[in-house]
DNA sequence: ATTGACTCCGTACTATGCTACAGAGTGCAG
DNA sequence: CTGCACTCTGTAGCATAGTACGGAGTCAAT
């Protein structure tokens, strides 16, 4: 295993000495204890990666507190599943709704490359008006259908038999997820039974969206119970 | 047109009121004169809107200066074409940085997810490790093959025929463009005539690398000239 | 006319994320 | 053994991006 002493580390992850020492101090990193035999700490690669993915979250907008709790889930056995998995979702869906803003940007940019001065599609002058006519194009063609928010309600228990679950924690999970889908009235999942029984109003929470959101803790829907 | 006291402004864009004052005092949103009548100065909704403009830029990774030089696009017939132009590529190229490296953190995210505790593909602990089999997949199956890099030199000059050219500015534009294309050693572009002449090493740059750096400026290539 | 809810302007304070530097120690090359 | 190039520790300073606040003014309702 390659060792650096810090002023190598520094130079591989590209950052200045002070910075690694700063991010010790935040805990972001750890510090290597001194080798018994005296000298200078040695720092391992693993570190130096550790060091380039804080600069790389940084780039796309996440602060150090943020990186910190990236950084700290760890879907061992030995952790809480339950804890690491809502943890993990919900630092996904921070990264997706980056991402999708970032394309609605690139989009922009290109319409706004594509009108210069004249040749554009719609031929946007700013980068406000191409992201504003984006938004537009979102309202008349939006992607998915609103849900019917007005109306009488259609409660409904479904139970869904779900694959994946590892331990009592794992069903807190599922739990977890179904309740903050619109429409979810009450979620019980057990994992002895692997299933999960659900009250939802069938006009803002269908089936297929309780499918979703649980696949989205990478649990898999085997069936809807008898 | 709306108009908004600056407390509606703030209220509106979801920021506090010194906030917006602050922007003012950088120079990202104008101050709106006072009216001739006296009273509050009056905002409009697109001033709102540049607001939260800001605010999505932030959210990804951009910081004020950068916003700044976002803003500051405009594709108007009598702006520096070939200014503007480039300056919109750059940001498109960094914009789509971030988006390929949210794209992998996603991953890296959906195989934690999908690893709890004993799930997964890999099985992967950490954030870490998840991007790392990551990037060694990407090694192992390169998107694109490397150039050859090494070997003789083959030194050609193509002629391009070029739609979209509206000034002098843009011809700049090309030969920027071209330039930064690895195995390019010279590019001549001419507003007059329409099209462009390149000295390049066939091994390095071949034709179509040409093509699609001209293509990102908007422009697009009629033919190779004769 | 007075009160309350604002606006306006300037200045001061804060948190985050580094970056620099002083002063002491350590290891090894000449 | 004497430099020299580092390391280590602590503390101080800096840029960015707000946030707070004091004091004066303005407007509209009671």
């Amino acid at each position: 295993m390659t060792r650096f002493t810090i002023s190598h580390a520094a130079k591989a992850a590209s950052v200045n000495i002070e910075t690694i020492r700063f991010y010790e101090r935040k805990g972001l990193i750890k510090q290597p204890p001194k080798p018994s035999k005296g000298g200078a700490r040695e720092y391992d690669k693993e570190t130096v990666f550790r060091i380039k993915f804080v600069r790389q979250a940084q780039e796309i907008g996440f602060s150090l507190r943020e990186i910190g709790e990236l950084l700290s889930l760890r879907a061992d056995p030995n952790a809480d599943c339950a804890d690491v998995r809502s943890r993990a979702i919900e630092k996904r869906e921070q990264v997706q709704a980056k991402y999708d803003q970032l394309s609605h940007m690139r989009d922009a940019l290109d319409e706004l490359i594509a009108s210069c001065p004249g040749g554009g599609d719609v031929n946007a002058c700013t980068i406000l008006e191409a992201m504003e006519r984006g938004l537009h194009r979102l309202e008349i063609n939006p992607p998915i259908e609103e849900k019917p928010r007005e109306g009488s309600e259609m409660m409904k228990t479904t139970i869904l038999n779900i694959d994946g679950m590892h331990c009592e924690g794992c069903a807190q999970t599922i739990e977890a997820l179904l309740g903050r889908v619109p429409g979810v009235r009450k979620a019980e999942a057990s994992y002895e039974e692997h299933h999960a029984r659900i009250l939802h109003d069938q006009k803002q929470a269908t089936v297929a969206d309780l499918i979703v959101a649980i696949a989205k803790g990478g649990f898999e829907v085997k069936d809807t119970g008898r």
